[in-house]
DNA sequence: GAAAAAAATTGAACTAGTTCAACTCTTTGT
DNA sequence: ACAAAGAGTTGAACTAGTTCAATTTTTTTC
């Protein structure tokens, strides 16, 4: 059932049988409805998710409306809010499945009790995280070297199957240009 | 002598006494003069490092010749690259100092023994690595949602003691801007 | 301390991307 | 199946930021 999972976990970090057993058996499958959210800004985030099936679109709306998507998770994809999962204060995410989605979640307190249960869980976010961190300050650069034109062209080409599912409001707030230009790079 | 590595990790996660002298003994000064790399794009990344005194800029130079600050890295801070440490590939990053400066390095070797010999340093390194990826989030959404002028005015206010180390063409590049464009800022 | 190199300033013309408003097309809910 | 809401398109006027070129100021080097 979780053999997604798995092999997820193992693309990162070779777990042991056992290991992988022990650390997978703490999740549990909860299915979103579109447009359900499972997580909201000002929540604190007890949870962690792996998406099965389906796709989430994580954003941030700031005082002036202004709607700023961060990323889009789909199969094979992690949901995590670090900053309220850490620190336990209010989210400034939002997380809210496109379509009908399947999340395998993890609470809090079972992952940071396999932290010291199981240390290769350690090495595993240790790895991802750094992982995570090189795609981030990558984008960053992209966003200031190249046109919001070739961003388009780029998220096409890299996600095919996150761009046939997202409306092109949502690709432009993650493009982060207005949803008119977009229309217009569109109609070139 | 590294009194402030040692305090710097104690921020992150409590080591026991003898797990930080452990760990810190494996650290080298070294000192770099005003304008040398302690990293070059195009080299295998084989040594991280922590600022003790000086600044570092780290940026990336592409194809057209268009430079990109991702950040500077003033006393207390790390100096790594994620991508090239992990995989030993060519690095894209390029690590310059700023004014003479003196840096506490650890070698991959060192490194990879420690992970797996004082399990405390992989949680270290994960919750570092967790901190850094929300403040790289944050800094993305900003770059979409603040104009130039208000990044400027909060890099300054934020980073008072860095701003003044660096030029105004470093200081747009980390912007994301031109200098000539924010000469014009400075004009107001 | 002079010469050379690099950094900063300024202006004019330009362009990528925004804003607002009107309209059409598609999806959703009942 | 209909009404209502949301998504997408288009155009015109605008603005934040760029480009290029000339000039001045500051820093570096020998």
């Amino acid at each position: 059932m979780n053999e997604l999972l798995k092999q997820n976990i193992n693309k990162h970090v070779q777990f042991s049988a056992s290991e992988l057993e022990e650390f997978c058996k703490y999740f549990q499958l909860k299915t979103f409805k579109k447009k359900e959210h499972l997580l909201k800004q000002g929540d604190v985030c007890k949870f962690e998710g792996f998406v099965l099936n389906g796709c989430f679109r994580i954003f941030t709306l700031d005082q002036k409306g202004s709607d700023n998507t961060l990323y889009f998770a789909a199969r094979d994809w992690w949901l995590m809010d670090n900053d309220s999962f850490m620190h336990q204060n209010p989210s400034h995410l939002n997380m809210q499945a496109l379509e009908d989605s399947e999340v395998l979640m993890i609470s809090r307190t079972d992952k940071l009790m396999l932290y010291e249960k199981l240390p290769i869980v350690e090495k595993l976010f240790r790895v991802m995280s750094q992982k995570a961190l090189v795609a981030w300050q990558r984008r960053l650069i992209r966003n200031h070297c190249e046109t919001a034109k070739e961003r388009y062209q780029n998220f096409l080409s890299t996600y095919p199957s996150i761009a046939s599912k997202i409306t092109d409001k949502q690709m432009a707030s993650y493009l982060g240009i207005t949803h008119e230009f977009l229309s217009k790079i569109k109609k070139q």
